[in-house]
RNA sequence: GGCGCCAUAGCCAAGUGGUAAGGCAGAGGUCUGCAAAACCUUUAUUCCCCAGUUCAAGUCUGGGUGGCGCCUCCA
């Protein structure tokens, strides 16, 4: 698989297959529900974590909690509670909404306030090694005793110092240099360390965590492009300096999500939660739209664009329903000629592999189940043997599984259980028989209200839970 | 000021220098008691503009124009 490397600025190849992949990606800052733009780089980076696992490779994923910092604290202050119970509710929140994009959960998901031990160790690493020195309580990182600073987002130690919108204070001793301990001020949560009570800054928990969970080199790290600077360029500045081997393999970021060309922010204020939006269009179109385009390229959130996505993402909910109530209802073995249709679904998983190894090009694969649904409804067009059947749900199940859009559990209504709608059904079959189309629609309509959509095929009705 | 990205149909969006994928929406048709789904046909002589390289350019080069991002917490 070929993955654009931000470290060289070119497409190389990452792995081949049977290989152990170690993964990081940021993860949130756990003060709110996540907004669309976060949603982004979990939908993005765990679609990766799972195709490289298709691929056959092992693949250790780590995605941290930032449970720790400002907007955490102030957080916990406006609502008169704690830190930590601010964390333990968005952390469920988290899931919630994950779950519902298809998420998976990582290998791992430590929190910055349960590695602490780890962060104030490197911290003192990096003490002793002459590249962070403590100031008034805090301990900051001297950016310029790390030569390779700005490799990652091309930046020229000069050039940024002259542009400098950085506040300038007599606790630093370079404007570039960040904190990777702060002093605690009083009502605020501390830890104890060699330099007084405190706790971390944002960057370096990212380091320990790898370090922690993953080793001193890792394959691949993840996160939006905003984090490119100066994020993971302090990442790879305390970790190798603090180990002095190569920190990470491939970067890959993801391109934003705007709205009305603007980049989705929390402090822009212009931001959709995930919880919300799926109010209004569900969680799979959400992931659609996320993944019908390049993961690199800035995308509009809008209403008409996620109406789209809805209606995209009904036509593949359509086929698989069909294949399922067809199979239902089927029986037989195979024929020549349905063998010859698998081949044509073999052909379309290469090409669905191919534009997924180049730069994990997820439209393209959106692209490729696409043409697949509209061979299967074409071929479904005239009776066909259980046997096909079943070996085309399993070619389905397994890329638009990959992919994460297959139907969801549908939710029972109160009083409609599958016999009753059975036993409707069979009632307006009979009416239909009789042409007592009144009765018949009756039926329909009482299922429709109450969440049930009928659509009458050659083989009887078919019915779904809205 | 420094660094970087993007521009393809009504909308969204792929596209390795070789003759414009896919989805949504629209139009017409087939099927159907109706509805829905599905299928068929149709919708970019052209990829922001101008030059250049090449047998060949959406794709490469230069110059414009427009939009965006990072340099500050940010996915």
């Amino acid at each position: 698989m070929k993955l654009f490397n931000d470290l060289t600025g070119k497409k190389e190849e990452l792995d081949q297959k049977d290989q152990y992949v170690r993964m990081y990606a940021c993860g949130p800052t756990v003060y709110n529900y996540f907004h669309v733009g976060n949603a982004r780089c979990f939908v993005t980076f765990d679609l990766l974590r799972r195709y490289l696992e298709y691929r056959g490779n092992k693949v250790d994923f780590v995605q941290n909690f930032t449970d720790i910092d400002d907007k955490m604290i102030r957080r916990a202050a406006e609502e008169g509670t704690t830190v930590k119970e601010v964390a333990d509710r968005y952390i469920e929140e988290y899931f919630v909404d994950a779950k519902g994009l298809g998420v998976e959960p990582a290998t791992f998901h430590p929190r910055a306030t349960e590695n602490i031990d780890s962060i104030i160790s490197i911290i003192e690493t990096l003490v002793e090694k002459g590249h962070a020195y403590e100031s008034q309580g805090d301990v900051y990182y001297s950016a310029r005793s790390f030569k390779g600073y700005g490799k990652l987002s091309g930046k020229n130690i000069d050039d940024l110092e002259s542009g400098a919108r950085i506040d300038v204070s007599d606790i630093k001793k370079d404007p570039l240099d960040f904190a990777l301990w702060k002093a605690s001020k009083p009502g605020e949560p501390f830890w104890e360390s060699p330099w007084g009570k405190g706790r971390p800054g944002w960057h370096i928990e990212c380091s320990a965590m790898v370090d922690k969970y993953l080793g001193k080199t890792i394959d691949i790290h993840c996160g939006g492009v905003d984090l490119t600077f100066p994020h993971h360029e302090n990442e790879i500045a305390q970790s190798e300096g603090a180990f002095d081997v190569p920190f990470c393999r491939f970067w890959v970021h993801n391109g934003f999500i705007n709205v009305d060309n603007k980049k989705m922010s929390k402090s822009l204020g212009n931001f959709f939660t995930v919880r919300d939006a799926a109010e209004k269009y569900g969680y799979a179109a959400i992931r659609y739209f996320i993944l019908s385009a390049h993961y690199k390229s800035p995308v509009n959130f809008s209403a008409e664009i996620l109406g789209q996505a809805q209606s995209s993402v009904q036509r593949l909910y359509n086929c698989e329903e069909n294949l399922r109530f067809l199979l239902k209802n089927s029986e037989g073995v195979i024929t020549e000629e349905e063998k010859a249709f698998l081949a044509g679904l073999d052909k379309r998983r290469e090409e669905f592999v191919t534009v997924m190894d180049d730069d994990f090009n997820t439209a393209d694969g959106v692209a490729v189940l696409f043409e697949a649904v509209k061979d299967i409804n074409i071929f479904l067009q005239s009776t066909r043997s259980r046997e096909v059947l079943e070996q085309i749900l399993a070619f389905y199940e397994e890329i638009c599984g990959l992919l994460g859009f297959l139907k969801p559990e549908e939710e029972v209504k109160d009083g409609f259980d599958d016999e009753k709608i059975e036993a409707l059904l069979a009632e307006r079959a009979a009416a239909k028989k009789e042409k007592n189309y009144a009765r018949a629609d009756e039926i329909r309509s009482l299922l429709t209200e109450n969440g049930i959509v009928i659509e009458d095929t050659p083989a009887g009705a078919k019915w779904h839970r809205a």
